[in-house]
DNA sequence: TATTGTTATACTCTATAACTATA
DNA sequence: TATAGTTATAGAGTATAACAATA
């Protein structure tokens, strides 16, 4: 058999292409995100880990460390230091689970739904605006595509 | 009553969704790609960041230390800080700028010509497997788009 | 005066590993 | 013995701001 790596040079050459294309668009919305979060003045500042730990724990209602730090795909001492982190903020509240007493459960507080609601809107501006002019087919087919490459990564 | 901000509710929404898909995709593909390198057991380990900075001063040849802290957006202290340890790992050199003398030109070393070889080839591979069995169009439609996310960015 | 790069300081994120309490 | 979480330690990445040398 030939080198299966020089079979289709072209192809493979436009595959690199387009994950250089996908880290650079997502840097740009980092950035830009970023950017606009720290303008807002807000009273605490929230980092893209505290905010994706915050994100996670609103999604999920409840939820342990130990299955948030899988979810975030991080170990479970930087789940604690990110929620100690939180806590002092008062955006987040750590109950003993009454089911297993080596557990414990996470869930947002008020302040932290209150405190999560201008940068939704920040975040939902900055979408449509690099959106901007995407028809809804552009866009279903835009989410289409990069799902299949999620589900291409779990394959075999 | 009616929020303002609800008045294209299902686009709006959507628009998040994309990004939200976009920010998810570049994850999981940082994630495996971070797996499948320290698995190659090199002898330096190279960061995401101190990749970028390679990459970069290799795709431009030679490049001043405030020319890339301006490509990669980050401090012109981040750059020294990073240099530093690539220097330091004899992976790039840093000549005086003799046009200028308080500039310094980077150079990628032949070691890190070297180094980097392997790291593309996981690069590519990876790729391929996330765009197993989409078409040349598809590949090509996927650039577009996320062209036109970037190029909206930079609009008004 | 403005620009190039360095240094100093501080904070966040992260991993690894050792540890405690509970299952 | 295994699991849930914490603590300790260390290192990378980053920003900000003050600084020196040169333009």
């Amino acid at each position: 058999m030939i080198h299966s790596n020089s079979s289709k040079p072209d192809q493979n050459h436009l595959a690199v292409d387009v994950v250089h294309v996908l880290i650079k668009t997502n840097h740009y919305f980092n950035r830009e995100f970023e950017k606009r979060l720290s303008s807002l003045e807000m009273p605490i500042t929230l980092s893209g880990s505290r905010l994706r730990v915050l994100t996670m724990v609103g999604k999920m209602g409840e939820i342990r460390m130990s299955q948030l730090a899988e979810k975030l795909g991080v170990q479970a001492g930087t789940v604690t230091d990110l929620v100690d982190a939180l806590q002092r903020d008062k955006l987040i509240s750590r109950v003993p689970d009454p089911k297993d007493r080596r557990a414990m459960l996470l869930k947002l507080t008020e302040k932290a739904e209150k405190h999560l609601e201008p940068i939704h809107v920040i975040q939902s501006e900055l979408a449509e605006k690099m959106l901007k002019r995407f028809s809804p087919e552009q866009r279903y087919q835009l989410i289409h595509l990069l799902e299949g490459m999620m589900d291409n990564l779990n394959l075999d």
